[in-house]
DNA sequence: GAGTGGTCTAGACCACTGT
DNA sequence: CAGTGGTCTAGACCACTCC
């Protein structure tokens, strides 16, 4: 025997996916669904709550739920960071056209607004365990927002950390006025003569932290894909370790495995 | 200003991480926990499921609610595929001694428990695209689930698809009882003719279906990870897509990309 | 200011776990 | 069967959106 607020979300969820109520628009008052379907407005909330975890409505203080418009997930591929790399070694002006960002959501530099900030800070156990260096070790810090500029809450956020004293010799690097970087990182790296030759991604799926609730704007009970860049260089030392967190329903990672043929 | 639920879910939460909680013991009562917070029962429990979303607690009906011994999760890498793919050429005794699962996860074939269940299934016009075939194909459906035998729900669960006139040929391969097929799904399709040559992994990050939910034992408003990994043989072709579920918490995956050198 | 969702209380009853 | 969490009700008051 199912409860009462599950049958009432199966209800509901059926009505919108066989599109009994069209994308963005508005559901009834939660007083009204509550009376038609014979059950306090608590529990209906409750049956609420299931759809909107499962990402299928959108709540909206003050003025009401509505149906979320599905939009295709931004897709990130592999080939970016071979293509990151080669765009290294062009002129300053192509470089500049557009970043990876733009080349995996399909969207104009114009479309984006980009938000970096700078801070230095000393290593956490868990960060210098990655980089193989001692706790404390100076570290710059690096975190960023990007959003679409229709939108409110950002696309995605992250941190990049990169060891202060591999990059202090370029001022530059050290300053966030200069994002975002024609070329991006690897362009920043070689920069003081570093040169990446592998790079290890590690994904993991989870709920949000209650500060990436509030900054992506999605609910607590919803997930979030957290992506663990980093970056080795030509002689084997670490030397960026990026994590960068996007609710769930707007990514999609795709990775291209090559196998030896048998003969 | 925050609200009463978050405030005592953030002095709960950093109790826990403080230690002032071991791992696997019961918390105290909702009933007491509420009184001591000065809230009451309903709040209190509010508070408690931000913290059960964030794997912090288990709840256990009639027992209590428990805090989370927090396991690492298993890793699994892009060399699984290399690896799978030069066993299908080992003799058949050493193939069978382990398969990628029991690499991935380090346990034993002994503390694993596989469950398998074969349906021939018409093509879902999702499913006959990434396939590049009509609608309505036949195809072979077989899902999976991988269980910890102290465990009792599974660590994941997952469906394979493959094209039945791919594989018809050999008639072992329509049958769940030949499951686990030592050397897995490269050695099952190498029977047939087919040589795997590139894999494509596709991954997105999404709460549960309530199925998934009820099968993994998690709450709906937890993360899972979705993996599709589609697999194309030497010509081309698309040889099988297959899903993989895991709680978000249970798995990382790792993906490895070397760059061609500048010199 | 009317209407909407968000928070919180108080209390009843049910379902499950352990002893 | 005592104790625990799960479901549901009824109703008050607050915060926000939009006209």
């Amino acid at each position: 025997m199912s409860s009462k607020y599950d049958r009432v979300a199966a209800d509901l969820r059926s009505k919108i996916r066989a599109g009994r109520f069209a994308p963005d628009t508005r559901l009834p008052a939660e007083t009204d669904l509550a009376r038609d379907y014979g059950v306090t407005v608590n529990t209906m909330r409750r049956a609420l709550e299931l759809l909107l975890q499962e990402g299928l409505i959108d709540k909206r203080q003050g003025a009401g739920n509505y149906v979320r418009q599905q939009r295709p997930p931004m897709v990130r591929t592999t080939e970016r960071y071979q293509w990151e790399k080669d765009r290294v070694r062009l002129p300053a002006d192509e470089r500049r056209a557009a970043g990876a960002t733009e080349r995996d959501t399909g969207l104009n530099r114009d479309d984006l607004d980009f938000y970096a900030e700078y801070t230095q800070i000393p290593a956490t156990a868990e960060i210098a365990a990655v980089f193989n260096v001692p706790e404390g070790t100076r570290l710059l810090r690096r975190v960023y927002h990007t959003r679409k500029r229709s939108e409110r809450a950002p696309m995605g956020t992250g941190a990049s950390y990169l060891v202060y004293d591999h990059i202090a010799r370029n001022p530059d690097l050290l300053n966030a006025e200069n994002e975002p970087w024609p070329g991006g990182t690897q362009h920043q790296l070689s920069t003081v003569g570093i040169e990446v030759g592998e790079i290890v991604d590690e994904v993991v799926a989870r709920t949000p932290t209650p500060d990436e609730a509030l900054v992506l704007d999605i609910p607590s009970g919803s997930a979030v894909l957290v992506l663990r860049k980093i970056s080795i260089d030509t002689t084997g030392r670490v030397v960026e370790v990026a994590d960068a967190i996007w609710p769930g329903s707007r990514i999609k990672l795709s990775y291209n495995t090559k196998l030896k043929a048998w003969n």
